[in-house]
DNA sequence: ATCTGGTTTAACAATGTTGTCAAACTAAAA
DNA sequence: TTTTAGTTTGACAACATTGTTAAACCAGAT
């Protein structure tokens, strides 16, 4: 089919980038052949080249735009206005619901984090973002007393732990911890949306 | 050289071993090629396989020694007739200290888990590990007023993730967080073994 | 009908990786 | 010294993967 205007070349290129990032999310870079995107987009290998040129350009587009979403959104909620329990109630659904449809992204990142630092630091700081403005927030509801006096960048830690190792460790969960309970994986964690806020929130409200 | 007894076989085997555990926790299995593995043992190529076969049965060996030596460091404090309060302070203390010398295992684990969670299950079955011991601990805690009365398994996810996830996620904590600061990834660590106890036990005695 | 531009394909060369094998090596035993 | 058994090496074949190229294809424009 010709390409008759932009919309259609676009389309084949999502069509490939929605299959390379599914492969390389699930099997990471090294492990996701050029063949499998193919297969999975359900077209010619040599296409994968002719729209990308190479595998680490197709990769690096992959890589960012993920990571990008996950930037975004985390942005959206911290920079608004909203007061700090609130942001972090927010933090909590956001990041939970959305990793839950998609497991293997944080693996996917932090593996990438290991054996190439420099490229997500990069990125990052070209987003702009910074996640010590919420540290801010935090101190200010400290002298208020609205938080309970501790440390923290380690309570920022905290919270970003336990949202994002759970979703990580999937299989470890699941295989060690929910299987000999019969608790499903999924409903464990729509449960624990509820169940870490009340947690979190408690640990840090006088 | 001739191999007269055991021990010099072994000599070279955990040369081999020693090399191909950095080089596997490093990479990941496949980005690991058995040239790099040689290269690190500083060794020919060829004797990886005279000694281990193939490249599969060496991983192998490796991620069950890796593993195995995580469940049992674990299992010595879980099974233990210790208070659960100074359970839990070990837990935090053995865990974090003993991956901050080798922070690539957390997620080379999880990566393995995504990718092979079958071959984990089964290492974790064997094992004989109940992690779910800990859940009946902390239940007796509850009904004694001792600890703070919430969900037992969130409870437990909450602390392996406050503890596990800061070291998976190395580079980018160093990266995004600390690196303002001008603050140390190791001291950050190594102050968070003290803070996250505090944390920690805080949240749940009342 | 032919031309023309982007698109798709099969075939190819280059490179990397794994595992095997026979030959070379080494140090102790006979 | 010669033999012997385990060890080490270089060479090889098989296979996988990547990226290129030239040819085939296709639909609208001329």
């Amino acid at each position: 089919m010709l390409k008759s205007d932009e919309s259609l070349s676009t389309e084949m290129e999502q069509k490939i980038i929605n299959a390379a990032s599914k492969v390389f999310v699930k099997w990471g870079k090294k492990a996701s052949s050029m063949q499998l995107i193919a297969d999975e987009a359900g077209i010619n290998r040599t296409l994968l080249n002719y729209y990308f040129r190479s595998k680490d350009k197709l990769f690096n587009i992959v890589f960012d735009k993920i990571f990008f979403e996950l930037i975004q959104k985390a942005a959206e909620i911290l920079e608004s206005d909203i007061d700090i329990i609130e942001k972090l109630d927010r933090f909590i659904d956001v990041y939970i619901s959305g990793l839950l449809s998609n497991p293997y992204i944080p693996v996917f990142i932090l593996n990438e984090l290991n054996t190439n630092p420099e490229h997500l630091l990069k990125l990052f700081k070209d987003s702009g973002l910074k996640p010590i403005r919420l540290k801010e927030d935090i101190i200010k509801a400290m002298d208020q007393g609205r938080i309970i006096k501790t440390d923290p960048l380690h309570l920022i830690v905290n919270l970003i732990s336990m949202i994002a190792f759970p979703l990580a460790a999937k299989p470890l969960i699941a295989g060690m911890i929910l299987s000999d309970q019969n608790i499903d994986f999924d409903d464990f964690m729509q449960e624990r949306i509820v169940k870490l806020k009340e947690y979190f929130l408690n640990s840090i409200i006088p």
